[in-house]
DNA sequence: AAGCTCTTCAACCGCAATCAC
DNA sequence: TGTGATTGCGGTTGAAGAGCT
């Protein structure tokens, strides 16, 4: 049997619109309002389904839908919004005036993640990576956690491995208005003090929950990034080496 | 200049919720 | 109350343009 499809495909155009579809769509609508988008493409004359008409009218051709960048202040509701409800994007969109979910969605999805994992935030949980890796390394014992630890590691390994290995994240420029405006330093509850402890704490998480033993490279010592690559790689493959020599 | 890779975002898909009868 | 139709939602895809080598 299947599902009943929501129009005969056979008929229906699909890709992108026309600016001569558009017209006729939203002279209909002005026309006649939305009801039954089944009936809509028919009756304005399209060769479109009522769903896919319905797609273009909410996302882009309502007149009241804002078409620009998002501002900071949207970027700032929606990693909050987002850190209360998860990836419910209507109720997100909801909140801001002429954005659409789909909106919001691509938006999330193309920058605000990057940019909190850019700055060592899991855009899943919304907590600093370090505090990830110290939650499975103190919270199992040492045998599931090894295991456990691997596959978040496999999980992060970019995140991890930019920490590891690239410049330094810089926390306190991190929090200024250029990247998230001041709200958010609100929004992430952590002390600048901390990008100095994310790294030892990464590789005690794991040292520890590898079962090794906690061999710390002197804090002196400067991170030898290379070493820290192979590290990384390693650890995703469930061998840790060890530490570079002091 | 050409080819390749990456990014963006409009559009599609299928499932779930809601509506109408 | 049950059932089919319609609408809404979130995940995913792919075309187009930008950037890089």
């Amino acid at each position: 049997m299947g599902r009943i499809p929501c129009c005969e495909k056979d008929n229906v155009k699909r890709g992108q619109w026309t600016p001569e579809e558009d017209n006729k769509l939203s002279s209909y609508i002005a026309q006649n309002g939305t009801r039954n988008w089944r009936l809509i493409p028919k009756n304005a004359g399209l060769q479109r389904c009522g769903k896919s008409c319905r797609l273009r009218w909410t996302n882009y051709l309502r007149p009241d839908l804002k078409h620009g960048q998002f501002s900071d202040s949207e970027e700032q509701t929606i990693v909050k919004l987002h850190s209360v409800f998860g990836n419910r994007w209507s109720l997100i969109a909801a909140q801001l005036p002429g954005r659409t979910d789909n909106d919001v969605k691509n938006h999330w999805n193309t920058k605000l993640k990057k940019k909190l994992s850019g700055m060592g935030i899991d855009p899943v949980t919304h907590k600093p990576f370090s505090h990830l890796m110290a939650e499975i390394a103190t919270t199992l014992a040492p045998p599931q956690a090894a295991h456990l630890a691997e596959a978040a590691l496999g999980c992060f390994k970019d995140e991890v491995l930019h920490l590891l290995t690239k410049k330094p994240i810089n926390f306190q420029a991190q929090h200024s208005t250029a990247v998230m405006g001041n709200d958010f330093t609100n929004y992430i509850n952590y002390r600048p003090e901390e990008k100095e402890g994310t790294v030892e704490k990464i590789k005690l998480g794991f040292l520890k929950a590898m079962g090794e033993e906690t061999e710390m490279i002197p804090s002196n010592k400067p991170w030898d990034s290379s070493a820290a690559a192979s590290t990384s790689f390693a650890m995703q493959y469930s061998v840790l080496p060890t530490m570079p020599p002091g």
